[in-house]
DNA sequence: AATGAATGAGGGTTCATTCAT
DNA sequence: CATGAATGAACCCTCATTCAT
């Protein structure tokens, strides 16, 4: 991936602000271009077009992503140690970008999805997935098609954070807790 | 609920299709008066906007789910029977109504959710909530906020459900069963 | 004038206060079927269109404002006392009957009015005019063309009557009786 | 006021004459597309809606009445002199600009007009006002509200400017002189 | 006579996009 | 690189009107 300029980067930005606040829909170019500063031409400068611009932000955001979850794994570790650090580095990433979140998720559920390259074999989820490959090969976790239960796994990330996020229910690091060990203990072996 | 008149009906359908096939924002009032054969102003004597449109047929889906689920519950048999019974029958509600599914999901990741009446105690869901509540309380499932224990449950159905509907990946009678039983394993008392 | 049924006096009226609160363009079917409680059908049963409501309701106001200005004309008083008569009975006229002053000003500089049969050779104000014709044959008035000086005199009316409606100015007796002598100052022989 | 653009001018000036030739009602987005030339988009980029284009154009109607009638006003001359100067500088600029009198009469009688900003205290005739204003607290006109004698007397302009575009009755030279002398003799004091 | 569901042309407006500067 | 005036197709919606009941 090229360098970001700091155009893009504010187009960026504020594409992802905009869909929070006022959904997919509502993110017309002339607000991107009132909000961000940045000139209309300038924008088509970058982009080839709005639906351009939005699937390279979704890009963007999964290479964010990505670089946040692959952050050290220590191997040492338990496999179940290693997979609540898995599961809780994508909880912390999906609650500290919310207004990634809520792109992904308008993304995912939205017909620019299908236009997607990697569209086929990526859920945003390829490490979990290849974490959760190994724990079902090593017989650690159930036998079961493991990009199944990797999205299974991913969705349950995904679910617990919208719940923080629309802040109704409470969420804390105890009830945080008691979801990782529910998964774990849907997944492990019996 | 009022009866619903034909027209409305023809009306609720095509929106259904129009917005699997184009998405929420691609379903415009003119591909509606084009493929329902109801003539705009029509649309209108029924319906504000196009807005409320959309809302009420959320409403009206819920509605229709809602009867699809409530189908008789036998209370002698056993608790984990019984949650394998409203499993699957959300299960099948959703694999059989593909157009339901996309759109509820489109719904409840958009602006128009926040709108709904309805939006602060109702996923879809309160009836398998309900149910989950009464397991817990009965010490067979985990001791945890019954409403997200209710809220993950929903999720793996839906998860699951478009993993068949996207058809990429095996999701057959025994695909099913294990996901039941894993989900089944992660909120049971150990 | 064939005798004006209950129905038809109803949309009049109601026309008449939609056309002053909404303006002529604001004053939708629509509304006025909300209004006047009367069905589209039925408004269609009594008027041919919208236009010719319009172009009825305005032939409707010519004959209560002629009914109200012909009231006996005492002719054994002066000239004079018969003009000031005239001309207030059009001034109670029409600060009496607000919505159809409104009405006509708004119809007159209108496209309507060149439609009317009647748009030649009156401006609601042949009585006042043939007055005045007296008036300059006698030589009482100023030898002018008696229908300029009569169109110039209602317009004096008119426009007192707008004052007194817009309620930002003091239009008591006094101004009035200062303003029927100003215009007869203007049209009397010097 | 800032100078006005070309496309701005040409937008205004093709909706004075769709106004005069359709009404106010009749003109509509698409007659001043096609006519004007100019693409709905730019029109929305310097107004914001249809309404405030034509309260604009209101206000750009004025600016030009007051520059034609702000003409070299020779105090040396009688008052009675000046009078009839400032007459018939208002009764040229309305026989001269018939689009701008029939747009101001549709305005005026319309719910725009209580829209705009200036409505209180100008009837697009403040000059004529404050030249009678003088001429009251002179003694040489009647002593009587000065607004309202402004009023009347720019509403006297006004009628005889319609009567002469409508062009059914003689308004030649001697009857504008006829007119001019019936007003000052209404003013004057006797 | 009276209703009001149904119509569809046309209303005002916004949209993503282009291009001369 | 950057701008923003200009575009016109397409948007949602309202309108006056009809007609089966």
């Amino acid at each position: 991936m090229e360098p970001i300029t700091d155009k893009k980067k504010i187009i960026f930005d504020t594409t992802l602000t905009l869909v929070r606040d006022h959904g997919f829909h509502g993110t017309t170019m002339s607000l991107l271009i009132k909000n961000s500063g940045v000139a209309a031409g300038t924008i088509y400068h970058y982009f080839d077009s709005k639906d351009s611009l939005i699937i390279e932000l979704h890009a963007y955001i999964r290479t964010i992503m990505a670089a946040a979850l692959l952050e050290s794994d220590d191997e040492s570790k338990s496999f179940k140690e290693r997979f609540i650090t898995f599961w809780n580095r994508q909880w912390l990433f999906y609650t500290q970008n919310p207004d990634a979140l809520y792109f992904i998720e308008q993304f995912v559920n939205s017909p620019y999805y299908l236009r997607c390259p990697y569209y086929q074999n990526d859920h945003c989820q390829n490490i979990i997935t290849r974490f959760v490959k190994d724990g079902i090969e090593a017989a650690i976790l159930k036998q079961m098609n493991f990009k199944i239960m990797g999205i299974m796994v991913h969705s349950s990330v995904l679910t617990a954070a919208k719940i923080k996020l629309k802040d109704q229910l409470p969420m804390g690091p105890e009830e945080v807790n008691q979801l990782v060990e529910m998964v774990w203990d849907g997944i492990v072996t019996k």
